[in-house]
DNA sequence: CTGTTAGCGCATTCAC
DNA sequence: GTGAATGCGCTAACAG
C-alpha cells in the first residue's frame, strides 16, 4: 500500500475538496451560525478526512490573540509552583488557552528576558508568580496593554490585578492553637527581609502573639530564606538561645522542612520536644514524618484567582483598562507536628545536643566523599 | 506630560523611521551581514528607541518553524518532573526555544489533547515523558513530520528518538550494596504492571538478586503504583509475610517515601529495622528523615538528552528522518536509609506492629474529621 | 548592498 | 447564505 505523501494541509485544501470558499471553511470551523448545514456537513468530512487543525499561528495573527497566557514564577523546582501550575493548565485547557510557562530563576536577567520572551509570543496576559518584578518591566508590558497579575505585590493600576493575601488569618490561628497547647515560647523563623510576602508572615505572627499577650523574643525571630537549608541554620540558630523555644512558626513550609530534618539529626522530636508549624501547606506537609501542621495558602485557589482575572481582562470591552482585587484566604491544617509544649524541665533534659552518628552516618559520608 | 498613545509597533514603522525598507530592517534584526553598517545602526537604534520586539507569530508563520518544542508529562505535580521541565527551559532558553508544556493526568483524552495542541501550535519537536502513547497519537504527530523524542518506549523508526534507561546498573549497585549490609531476605516494591520501566526495573532487580545467589521470595514482591499510598499499602503487605524482609528496594523515591512513612507510625525504625531503597533520585530524597539511598536517574541529564535529540532533529537537512537512540545511565546514591542488617532475632523484637498513638494524632483526626 | 513584491494560513470585510 | 478580496507581521525571493 503506498502511503500518500504529507502536504501541508490549509484551509485552501479543504475548500477546494469540499467544494466550497475559503470563508465558508473558515465560518463552519468557527461555528459560525449561518452556514447552510448542507456545506458545514461537506466541510467537517473533509476536515475529519484530512485530519486537518487549524494554525493557531495564523489565527493568532489575524485575530490579535494569541490564546496564550504567560506565567512567571521564580523556579518550577520550588515545591509551592508545581500545583500551580497544574491548575493553570486545567483552566488553560478549559478555556483553549495555552500556558507560556518562564521561570526567573531568581536572575534578573532571566526576569527580563521572561519578560521579553511573553512579549515576543504576544501573550494575552501574564500573571506574575515571583513576589516582585522590576518597574521597569512592568512598565514594557504594560506599555503593550498587556493585562497582568500580581499576587501581594502589584501595584494598584488600571490593567493589572491584584491577588492580596489574607496572612493575618492563618497565622492568627497558628499561633493560638499553639498557645493552646501551652506553648508560649514561640519562635518565628522568616522569609528573606526583602521580600514583601515574608514580611508580611512575619508582621502577621507579631501581631498575632501580641493579640493574646505572648511576648516575642527577639532573640526567637530567626531570619531565614525560605529553603530547606535555611530551615536547618535556623534550628541550630535556636539551639544557641539560653531559653530554647517549644514552638516555632515556619514563613513556608520548605524551612519547616529544613528544620525538622535537622532537629532529627539532633535527636529533638517533633512534637514531644518542639511543636512545628509550616506555611503554605504545599502537597509534601502531609507526607511529612511527622505530618507537618501548617497554614494552607491555596495554590488551586491561587491560580484560579490568576486565571480569572486574566481571563476577565481580555473578555472586558473596556481595552484591559479595569483592575481586579481579589483576596486570599489562609486557614491552619492541623496535623502531628505539633502538641503539647514539654514543661520546661523536661524539654531541657529531653534535648539531647548532640549528632547522632550511625555506622550509617559515617559509610555515607566516606561514599560521597 | 503626556505619554504617547500605544501603537501596535511593526516592521513597517521602524522602516519608516529609519528611513529604509522592511527588507533591511528584518536583515538588520537577523543579522545578515550584508546589511551596510550605517543603515544598520540607523535601524537599531529605532529598534531600540521605541522598543521594538518582533512578533514571532508572524516570523513562525513565514518561516515555517515555531521555534517551539512540545514537552508532554504525565502529571506536573509529581517531584519527578519539575527538575525536568527547569533543565528543558534553561536549554530552550540557550537555544532560543520555547516550551509548550502540557500534562495528561493519565487521562487519555487529555493526552490526545495534548497532541492536539502540539499540533495546532506546530510545534517544531515534542518530548514525550509519559511512559507510553497511543500508536495512533504517535502516527497524528509523525504523519505531521514532527520529530519526537521518547523515553524507553519510542518506536525505532525515523524521525522518532529513544531514550534508553540502563535500569540495570544502578539497580544491581543497589542489590549489592544491600547484600553486602548482609542482608538476604529483600523485598521489592514494583510500579504498575502496566508501565514498560517498572517491568524493566523489576526484571532488573530479579536478575541482580540471581547474579550473587540470591533467593527472590514471591511473597516478598509487592506491587505498587509508583505513589506514596502504594509504598505505604506494600509496607503493610511486608508487614504481614511469615519472614519478614530486613531491606527493600522500591520503584521509586515516592513509593520508598510513603513506605517509610507508614513504617514510622508502625515504630519500625530505618534503618535499624529496615533498609530502604528508591528509585529516581528526586530532589526530595536528599531531604527525607532519614535521607534516601536511592539509584539516581539524573533528571537533568535527561531533559539534555531529550533536548539535544529534538535539536537535531530540526537542524539536520534530512527532513526530519534520522533517528538517534542514546542511553541514560543509573548508579546508586547512597545516604542514611540503609545500614547493616539487624540479626532476625533482632529484626522481630524490634518492629512493633503497632500503631503510635499519641494525643496530637487524636487531636487531629478529630480536626479534620 | 538595498528595495519591491509575493506569499505564510487564516478571519473578515464587502459585494453578490 | 456565500465567495472574492484584503491584510495580520514578517521573511525570502527577485530585481536593481
Amino acid at each position: 500500500m503506498v502511503e500518500e505523501f504529507f502536504r501541508a494541509m490549509d484551509i485552501r485544501e479543504i475548500a477546494r475538496r469540499a467544494k466550497v470558499s475559503t470563508a465558508t471553511v473558515s465560518r463552519t470551523i468557527n461555528g459560525v451560525p449561518t452556514v447552510d448545514p448542507q456545506l458545514a456537513k461537506r466541510v467537517w468530512k473533509v476536515v475529519n478526512e484530512l485530519g486537518y487543525y487549524p494554525n493557531k499561528q495564523a489565527r493568532a495573527l489575524v485575530s490579535g490573540r494569541s490564546r496564550i497566557f504567560g506565567l512567571i514564577v521564580s523556579e518550577i523546582t520550588n515545591p509551592f509552583f508545581p500545583e500551580i501550575v497544574q491548575s493553570f493548565e486545567d483552566l488553560a485547557v478549559q478555556h483553549n488557552y495555552e500556558i507560556l510557562l518562564t521561570s526567573t530563576v531568581y536572575d534578573p536577567k532571566r526576569m527580563e528576558l521572561s519578560v521579553r520572551r511573553m512579549i515576543e509570543r504576544r501573550v494575552d496576559g501574564v500573571a506574575i508568580l515571583t513576589f516582585g518584578m522590576e518597574d521597569s518591566l512592568i512598565e514594557d508590558l504594560r506599555f503593550r496593554n498587556v493585562p497582568l497579575v500580581f499576587v501581594d505585590v502589584g501595584p494598584r493600576m488600571p490593567g493589572v490585578s491584584n491577588i492580596r493575601v489574607n496572612y493575618q488569618e492563618g497565622i492568627r490561628e497558628a499561633v493560638q492553637h499553639l498557645a493552646a497547647f501551652r506553648h508560649a515560647r514561640i519562635a518565628f523563623v522568616s522569609g528573606p527581609v526583602t521580600l514583601r510576602s515574608a514580611l508580611a508572615r512575619k508582621a502577621a505572627f507579631e501581631q498575632s502573639m501580641q493579640e493574646i499577650g505572648l511576648n516575642v523574643a527577639p532573640e526567637l525571630i530567626i531570619e531565614g530564606d525560605h529553603t530547606m537549608k535555611g530551615g536547618m541554620r535556623a534550628l541550630l540558630e535556636l539551639l544557641s538561645v539560653r531559653q530554647r523555644p517549644t514552638g516555632v512558626l515556619c514563613s513556608n513550609d520548605m524551612t519547616a522542612i529544613g528544620l525538622m530534618r535537622e532537629a532529627f539529626d539532633y535527636g529533638i522530636r517533633v512534637p514531644e520536644d518542639l511543636s512545628v508549624v509550616g506555611f503554605d501547606d504545599i502537597r509534601l506537609a502531609q507526607f511529612m514524618i511527622p505530618p507537618l501542621t501548617t497554614v494552607q495558602m491555596s495554590q488551586t485557589e491561587l491560580a484560579s484567582l490568576a486565571f480569572k482575572a486574566l481571563l476577565n481582562h481580555v473578555e472586558s470591552d473596556s481595552s484591559s483598562l479595569n483592575h481586579t482585587e481579589s483576596v486570599l484566604h489562609t486557614t491552619l491544617v492541623v496535623r502531628k507536628s505539633t502538641g503539647l509544649a514539654p514543661s520546661s524541665v523536661v524539654a531541657e533534659k529531653s534535648i539531647r545536643s548532640r549528632r547522632l552518628v550511625s555506622k550509617t552516618a559515617k559509610l555515607s559520608e566516606t561514599s560521597s566523599g
